[in-house]
RNA sequence: GCACCCGUAGCUCAGCUGGAUAGAGCGUUUGAUUCCUAAUCAAGAGGCCGCUGGUUCGAGUCCAGCCGGGUGCACCA
């Protein structure tokens, strides 16, 4: 149970009561009034704003409407204190066998604990990655990869049919160069000497296994051909190799997309013709000649008729580009058809993780998705902002021309996935993060990840060792249920149990605002709690978990630990990082 | 020149979509280890929430305008 979303449920049924007893008009609207906790534990375990709401609905003063209000809230059974404060707020204490049920929810749950019918079922469509397919993912593809997978994985758990999905750049002229670039290994690999790669090509040392396993498949078949003859297909191979590079790379990181998505397709199969008829229809396209650019024209710019798409109709600056001088598509045309194929596939809600670099391509790719869906459709563009490396305190430099720019494998073999995954997740993605590898190898609370790790195998080995001390007492999940939780009393373990009350809503909020380093967050907050409670069994032997004499608080001190185990698996799944039992 | 993102403690950042006396970690000062993992915990100091107006019962949060930082700006991908 989500405790807030209860107490705003009784707070409503009140309010409706009020209101056939004549004490307050009916109708009222209730989309502004909130239960939460208050920031103060002082005021209270959860506090609503309900009165000053409603002030102006009910032409009272905040304080007529709280009086009543309060007075009926402080009759329910799990309420044991309701005062009005401040300017009108309503602050109630619940009853601690009101909590301790919440633990019983935990347990009864599991990891389950937290799941939520918010979306019910609705389809919602996770674009991630997408990097070109021309070699190894490198750190820049790490945040987006690990923001894209986290919030697929919160969306899931909140109710949505996610699917995750890759679009693969397999048709512009950067796979061309990649093809040029296999066949000149391949030539290399059939014996031919190689001297350096020439400007243009991609110089990489990945290449070389390819252009050695075209050899074996075709021998010699390719190599006094024409460019002509062997482009297309050797662009189609090296793709191919590419995506098996990118999937092996991203699975270091425990990401398997469903969907790999060519844009290529979209050109062969009529795709793209089909978007574009969409668009047409609605009388979208015109062929224009745009304005120069404000502040510095290009060198190049001459003013010239293009096919354009009306996106200043569906709020972006300026109308764009679908086809390029020479009559072929644009990139923004192919990105089109991409997105109708996905609301043709019957995908209404749309999310694509990008690199803050493309931040000035969000208007036009929502305008194209409200336009050619009849406004049916909406695109949420989550941009996810650089990610600067740090070692031993200075910035690593590196620039794919010198060849210094870090792969995603490295990064992984260096400090492991759990902390690549976790640490990605401690900053909101529009915001730039530092990923400091001192911090990345230390194993400390400097470092979230172990930080949260511990406590979760900290728990593990209560586990462990009450096992071995008390070996008769039953402590599976049955038997915990059955513990007598009204043993629990002090205020360091009440307040874990509230902590994890607050999980469902977390999750929650997570979800809404997409934010899947909220999870990160209260993790930590998760974990600090349960450090807090231990360290006072240290000050205090009678507030251990195991005491051998009293087996009933022993059970009840399990089962609260057993909860915490529980969440912080849940919550450490849900971000991709393995929630280890031993340290 | 325009668009988007950011500006909160010495540093790095949260702040639950408008709530009460603005929080955490690092760093700093002080303290806790015969004890289930001290890989941890407790306490103190540290603030013009970039600036100025506006909206209202109430603004770090919303709006406008400035200032400062980042990213991007026909046909490339």
């Amino acid at each position: 149970m989500n405790p807030y979303a209860y107490i705003r449920e009784q707070v409503i049924a009140i309010i409706t009561g009020l209101a056939e007893d004549g004490v307050l008009p009916a109708g009222m609207d209730f989309s502004n009034l909130a239960v939460e906790a208050p920031r103060d534990p002082d005021h209270g375990d959860v506090a609503t704003n309900a009165a000053l709401v409603l002030t102006k609905q009910a032409k009272m003063k905040p304080r007529d409407i709280a009086t009543p209000l309060a007075e009926r809230l402080g009759a329910l059974p799990d309420v044991t204190a309701a005062e009005i404060a401040g300017p009108g707020f309503i602050n109630l204490r619940l009853s601690e066998d009101f909590w301790r049920a919440r633990l019983m929810d935990v347990l009864g749950q599991g990891v389950n604990y937290g799941d939520s019918q918010m979306a019910a079922g609705e389809k919602i469509i996770v674009e991630y990655v997408s990097a070109n397919p021309t070699g190894p993912l490198h750190i820049g593809h790490v945040r987006g990869a690990v923001y894209g997978d986290a919030l697929a994985a919160l969306l899931s758990k909140v109710g949505y049919d996610v699917c995750k999905e890759y679009y693969i750049n397999d048709a512009g002229s950067q796979v061309d160069v990649l093809a040029r670039s296999v066949h000149l290994r391949y030539r290399e690999a059939l014996g031919e000497t190689i001297d350096a790669i020439p400007e243009g090509m991609y110089p990489g040392d990945y290449l070389v296994p390819v252009g050695e396993a075209l050899a074996a498949r075709d021998g010699d078949k390719w190599r006094d051909l024409d460019e002509a003859d062997w482009l297309v297909p050797l662009r189609r191979f090296a793709v191919d190799a590419m995506m098996d590079l990118i999937r092996d790379d991203l699975a270091l990181l425990g990401i398997e997309q469903s969907v790999f998505f060519s844009e290529e397709t979209l050109h062969l199969d009529g795709g793209i013709d089909r978007a574009m008829a969409a668009l047409k229809a609605q009388d979208l396209i015109y062929t224009g000649v745009l304005e120069p650019p404000k502040g510095k024209t290009p060198d190049d710019w001459e003013p010239r008729p293009q096919t354009l798409f009306k996106a200043s109709q569906f709020g972006d600056d300026v109308d764009r580009p679908l086809q390029k001088s020479d009559g072929a598509w644009t990139y923004f045309a192919a990105d089109i058809a991409y997105h109708y194929d996905k609301t043709q596939r019957g995908y209404s809600q749309m999310v694509d993780v990008w690199g803050a670099d493309h931040g000035g391509y969000i208007k036009r790719m929502k305008a194209a998705v409200r336009a050619m869906s009849g406004e049916q459709a909406s695109l949420d563009v989550r941009l996810c902002q650089m990610v600067r490396l740090l070692r031993g305190g200075d910035v690593v430099q590196m620039s794919k021309r010198s060849g210094t720019f870090i792969t995603l494998r490295e990064l992984v073999d260096e400090v492991g996935a759990d902390v690549v995954r976790f640490m990605m997740l401690t900053r909101k993605n529009d915001a730039p993060l530092d990923f400091d590898f001192d911090m990345a190898m230390e194993q400390s609370k400097d470092n979230p990840v172990f930080y949260v790790q511990y406590a979760h195998a900290r728990i593990h080995s209560v586990l462990r060792r009450v096992a071995d001390e008390l070996p008769d007492l039953n402590l599976d999940l049955n038997s915990l249920k059955g513990a007598n939780l009204s043993r629990l009393t002090d205020s360091a373990e009440m307040d874990l149990i509230k902590q994890m009350a607050t999980w469902p809503r977390a999750v929650e909020i997570a979800a809404q605002a997409r934010e899947p380093h909220r999870i990160a967050f209260y993790l930590n907050e998760l974990a600090s709690g349960f450090h807090v409670l231990w360290n006072k069994g240290n000050a205090e032997p009678n507030l251990r978990f195991i005491m051998e004499q009293d087996r009933e608080v022993t059970l009840a001190r399990i089962a609260l630990i057993q909860g915490v185990a529980l969440v912080l698996a849940s919550g450490l799944s849900l971000v991709g990082v393995t929630p280890v039992e031993r340290m």
